[in-house]
DNA sequence: GTAGGGTTAG
């Protein structure tokens, strides 16, 4: 006992710790084998161990218990070490060190199961459905099925694992075909191929299984409905899910409380009101969240989260105070709200209140300083959160990347590099944004690597970065061979790569090549002009000093023009000392951004340069009265 | 204490 008081005082189990002391004496084992279970549900494996260490006897349960804590959490050597110190197995111990292998990832632990697995001393159903579902979840249908037609007795369980299994690895119409050939389904097999056939995206055929096989058993039908009602809400199909919301059966108002009977539950609700949130109808979700009888904490996120969405933060949260227990995903979801809606403020605030905080949270935070472009702030909390020991995932990651790229931080963006390249591979769609980390940061050569380290697959957006990035630092001729490459391997090119293709041709002069790829990105490509791309030919044909062709595309391009085109014409204007173009398009930018003193600025300089000192300083004068502070260092051309 | 199925946050 006072070894038991040693250990666990210095865990802060209080509460474990007196309810013990007070059972001590008076409880046999399975008082013990009760509190290690509880610990363990509760995440506490240490004290878990902790306990299990001072216990003077135990018996196969203690031991099991102990085995499932590691096993749940992954950690095999150490479960196998308990395994292998157990004094008496069962087949309890066996069938867990045996699926505990088989939920690690890695041939070498499938091998080490299927071992074990031959070694028992005896099998029962359980044992064989975890192999077969082992090999199943693992992509090895061809071992599942071995086993299974093996098999002394089959039972449901089995074949519920084959039908998951044929479904993981996209096998739907095999996975149909088995399911039709079963002698019974229970709910769980409908409800495996239903989750199975959404996944695989086949949302009708699961409706027509459904229709067809849900008859058999009213049990727990509900599941596999409410599985279909989320998979159509996720794809915005509203109505399809609000049809088979309605063909359940009411849960209000019966007095009778029959668990097996067909019946809308909480979940059912939630789903629905889930895929109302989808589509940005609040006003359904809310009139369904005000008639549920039964509100679990999912359905006080769902709404929340439907608020969030529309930036309705008043009301987010409202309901967030309203609630009984807020979760950490309630208090994600107002973080989310507060970061994405411009207050930071307010999303600080929350975060530090947290009680408990996930790796969730962090990302949540950081992506939130990131999009208020507070570079510095997303900086410092990404340090904060590797100090206090949360390791990053490739959504933080994502995050920091632009962080460097705002920051124009290189030194800090190498470090972010190394880290990515511990959690991803080199074809990972987050290299993407390393490649625009790095040209932004000027170091085109390390941009390059990464473009190239990505060999078995690189999607548009690879492409655009790098093209983006020669264009940017002046290489014409690469980006345009880059781009031709890009067009033979039959990538289909999007309007940002003609962005980035169209200021290649203005950075080398390329007017003519500037016009072909222009028309060319219409006619061959049917992608519609935006005015970034009117504003790119601006740009080409302001250079070559054909200011009045300029001026007429302008004047008869489809868009209002914005400070991208005007302050192309501005630039120009003044390399080819052209005054009286310049006020037109000084005159409209200032009208567009009142507070900026770059066209003020300009226009003073090209007066001074054509020695016209008075306009000069009526220019000067104009400024001081319209009270705009002049700054350093501001281009619109980039 | 072990095998199969459902909803919410980055």
């Amino acid at each position: 006992m006072a070894t038991l008081y040693r250990t666990l005082s210095r865990r802060r189990c209080f509460h474990a710790l007196t309810s013990l002391t007070r059972t001590y004496y008076s409880s046999p084992l399975h008082q013990y084998n009760k509190y290690i279970s509880n610990l363990i549900r509760s995440g506490r494996l240490r004290e878990a161990r902790a306990l299990f260490d001072s216990m003077k006897h135990r018996n196969a349960v203690t031991w099991n218990s102990m085995i499932s804590g590691y096993v749940h959490r992954r950690e095999i050597v150490k479960a196998r070490q308990l395994f292998d110190e157990m004094p008496q197995r069962d087949i309890v111990s066996w069938n867990l060190i045996v699926s505990g292998y088989f939920s690690c990832r890695g041939s070498r632990f499938i091998e080490e199961g299927r071992k074990l697995f031959e070694l028992m001393p005896q099998r029962d159903s359980v044992s064989w459905n975890t192999v077969i579902s082992g090999y199943a979840k693992n992509g090895r249908m061809d071992q599942a099925m071995k086993l299974f037609n093996a098999m002394p007795e089959r039972n449901v369980v089995s074949s519920n694992a084959v039908i998951t299994g044929f479904l993981l690895n996209g096998n739907v119409d095999l996975a149909v075909g088995f399911f039709k050939t079963m002698p019974e389904h229970d709910s769980a097999s409908l409800s495996a191929l239903i989750s199975g056939l959404v996944r695989n995206g086949e949302l009708d055929m699961a409706a027509g299984i459904l229709h067809e096989f849900g008859g058999d058993d009213k049990d727990n039908l509900v599941h596999a409905y409410n599985t279909l009602i989320a998979g159509y809400g996720q794809r915005g199909h509203v109505e399809e899910a609000r049809r088979l919301f309605d063909e359940i059966p009411d849960d209000r108002g019966g007095g009778e409380k029959d668990q097996r009977r067909f019946r809308r539950n909480v979940v059912s609700w939630n789903s629905m009101m889930m895929s109302y949130v989808k589509v940005g109808d609040i006003v359904s979700a809310r009139e369904l969240f005000d008639r549920m009888v039964e509100r679990d904490t999912c359905s006080w996120n769902t709404l929340i989260s439907g608020y969030v969405q529309i930036s309705n933060m008043d009301e987010a949260s409202k309901l967030f105070r309203e609630m009984p227990s807020p979760d950490v995903l309630s208090w994600n979801s107002i973080v989310s709200g507060f970061a994405q809606n411009g207050n930071l403020n307010l999303a600080k605030y929350f975060f530090e209140k947290m009680p408990h905080k996930n790796l969730i949270s962090w990302n949540t935070m950081i992506a939130g300083y990131e999009k208020n472009e507070d570079y510095k702030g997303a900086a410092r909390l990404f340090s904060q959160m590797r100090l206090e020991g949360e390791k990053p995932d490739k959504h933080t990651l994502s995050s920091v990347i632009s962080v460097c790229t705002g920051l124009v931080d290189l030194y800090l963006g190498k470090q972010i590099h190394q880290l990515v390249t511990k959690i991803v591979l080199p074809d990972s769609p987050i290299n993407n944004s390393l490649i625009t980390m790095y040209s932004r940061c000027g170091a085109i050569v390390d941009a390059c690597t990464v473009f190239n380290e990505r060999k078995l697959y690189k999607d548009v957006i690879t492409w655009n970065a790098m093209i983006g990035g020669y264009a940017s630092h002046g290489l014409a001729a690469e980006a345009l061979e880059l781009f031709k490459l890009m067009k033979r391997l039959k990538i289909h090119p999007t309007y940002i790569t003609f962005i980035s293709v169209l200021n290649a041709c203005a950075h080398a002069g390329l007017v003519e090549e500037g016009r072909i790829q222009f028309k060319s990105m219409v006619t061959d490509y049917g992608i519609e002009p935006r005015v970034e791309h009117f504003a790119s030919l601006v740009d080409i044909l302001g250079r070559q000093g054909q200011l009045k062709e300029a001026m007429d595309l302008i004047n008869t391009m489809p868009f209002k023009p914005d400070k991208a085109v005007w302050g192309a014409l501005l630039s120009a204007c003044r390399v080819h000392n052209n005054v009286e173009l310049a006020i037109v398009a000084a005159d409209a930018l200032i009208r567009l951004e009142p507070e900026s003193s770059a066209p003020y600025v300009l226009l003073y300089n090209m007066y001074a340069n054509l020695r016209q000192w008075e306009d000069a300083e009526r220019v000067r004068v104009l400024m001081e009265e319209k009270n705009v502070k002049k700054q350093a260092g501001y281009s619109w051309v980039d």
